[in-house]
DNA sequence: ACGGACTACGCAAACGATTGCATTCAATTA
DNA sequence: TAATTGAATGCAATCGTTTGCGTAGTCCGT
């Protein structure tokens, strides 16, 4: 600018305000003033707009958490997120926290520094403190959650309607005529965990099937599900069906299913959660419950951008629940 | 700072010179005034502070462009450049082009705005122009391509070794005993596809077989996989392998193959590469050529970070080549 | 007692933009 | 003709830091 003004022989002022188009400079001087930017290609810089206008106006950089990126659920969030960021005109910082505490701290201290507009984040398996969101919301950063949310804190949050995601797939199984469904879970201390758990307990309790102990283990993996499905399956009165929290762990219980000799569904029923890549390329193709992540990441970027720019309360904290899909292939009978 | 300035009867300079531990400031006045700032959590703008040093300092923020999320190979390598600049101190700033052209243009250009010290890019599917990197390098913004080389640019790149992965994947065909192999590879205006299908070639070559045409087909998804298959199968004298250019499209020919009644690998050997989350989920399990995507993206990282820090010369266009290894599952036979 | 050296700090200009207020100049009005 | 008005522009402060240079104060040597 000051190089226009100095060319131009006009001031600095002159050219911020020409360029801005504000009528208070003639016509000829703007256009002049414009053109000549234009030719030079001249482009404002946005370290200075933003540190003139830090006191009112936020920046545009939205803050991504993430546990893990090279995994179905989380780069479809991501995806979504991009998607809607990107059309209103935000762009991503996203960094992952590897599943762990520490990280997690010192990206959102990171984050604050370089002035996010505000975070979008699924807590590391391993947090149980909340002090570093509770910062970030006092410095007036607002934070959405996803997936993992944290119950302790009244934040804003989009998750998948795991509930009735998992009581629709186990009433399915149910219908097709199976009779002892196998729960794979993860561990209860998770949100999603419990409440696909109450699911597939009230579908059981809705077709008047009782819940076996035997047949609910934590699970939630692959190398796990090969491990403890042999022994299920030996069981004098074995499961004809199992439900996995995830399509990793029922490709798992396929894989060991088809290896002892049955036949799925035939012998065995067998459904996952995610419908992610796997589900199309095992063989019988996987019946699932589609998780949505572009929806989940879109919804999330919604709530942050509405935090951002008023529309919504920063004190009322906005609750999305993204609606599942039960998506019948080959590992299940047809009704 | 100027609070504490304020508060502690001491001039803003000196502030800032006892934060950053200058020894022009007496021992106890630094001690106090950095005690006071760490007890009223102050901590530095730092769009101010690269207003003031963006003459000399680059900013920390790493620009990375992906055509898709939602796919092994780019989390991968996203992953990996998060984790090579993160522990060097830099943070990420993710826009995907959706293999679309001017999106790209318009994310460079963002990305220029936002001052970022670098970029780390791989072409979108339909890129045919240069001049939005060109222009960025001409702005003094390091480039390093990854997967998707432009070779019209001289810049750094990290690529895979596809030449020698396919030539040793299609040598492990040969040598358990396949004699006609198909190619099915994309569509040869990428660097990557003519590279993979010279080690095809070559491979043949090697071993004295003949390249026959109509054993080649563009062929890049699973779709298409499915479609084009059956005809292969028919001809008089049918192929006995396929090498496929990525797991996807391999998954496409497995299932197309073992409809039609041919058992793998004993009838039909098949190969891709990749090496991403499919390939242990199909039955059988896949052989293919492990792409080793988290490497890529830390050598782009480390190359990049390299150009910003001076460490790698600007002009030097630093080009690596990542080695690929041969993962034989259950699609081939053992040697 | 005075010059020199050294320590510890403050002043003010930068970084690149925006903007309230003052100023200039010409045209209009009384 | 003098005053009023309005349009077009400039001045200077501001955002939060950093830093070159100047200067006050102290101590020392002669």
């Amino acid at each position: 600018m000051k190089d226009i003004a100095r060319e131009l022989g006009v001031s600095v002022a002159t050219v911020s305000r020409a360029l801005s188009d504000s009528p208070s400079i003639s016509r000829e001087r703007r256009q002049a003033i414009q053109q000549f930017a234009r030719e030079h290609n001249y482009f404002p810089n946005v370290i200075a707009e933003q540190l003139r206008h830090s006191r009112r106006n936020p920046s545009r950089a939205i803050g991504v958490i993430v546990p893990e990126l090279v995994h179905y659920y989380f780069s479809s969030i991501l995806d979504g997120i991009e998607s809607e960021a990107s059309s209103r005109g935000y762009h991503l910082i996203v960094a992952k926290s590897n599943e762990s505490y520490e990280r997690e701290v010192q990206i959102c201290e990171a984050m604050l520094k370089n002035k996010v507009c505000g975070i979008i984040v699924s807590q590391a398996k391993d947090t149980e403190r909340y002090d570093h969101f509770e910062h970030l919301t006092a410095a007036g950063v607002p934070l959405v959650f996803y997936d993992r949310i944290c119950p302790a804190l009244n934040a804003s949050r989009v998750v998948v309607d795991d509930y009735m995601g998992t009581m629709n797939a186990v009433s399915h199984l149910i219908e097709t005529g199976c009779k002892r469904i196998a729960f794979y879970g993860a561990s209860m201390n998770m949100m999603i965990a419990k409440n696909r758990f109450n699911g597939y307990r009230d579908a059981l309790y809705k077709y008047g099937l009782t819940l076996d102990e035997d047949l609910v283990r934590i699970c939630d993996n692959r190398a796990d599900a090969e491990r403890i499905t042999p022994a299920m399956m030996h069981m004098e009165n074995r499961p004809d069906a199992f439900f996995a929290v995830n399509d990793e762990t029922a490709i798992g219980i396929l894989s060991v299913v088809k290896r002892m000799g049955y036949t799925v569904p035939d012998d065995v029923s067998i459904c996952g959660f995610t419908n992610g890549f796997r589900a199309t390329v095992c063989d019988p193709m996987l019946t699932t419950v589609e998780q949505r992540g572009t929806q989940v990441g879109k919804e999330a970027a919604d709530i942050l951008i509405g935090l951002v720019e008023g529309t919504l309360s920063p004190d009322h904290a906005e609750k999305r629940i993204v609606k599942t899909r039960l998506v019948i292939r080959g590992t299940t009978r047809h009704p």
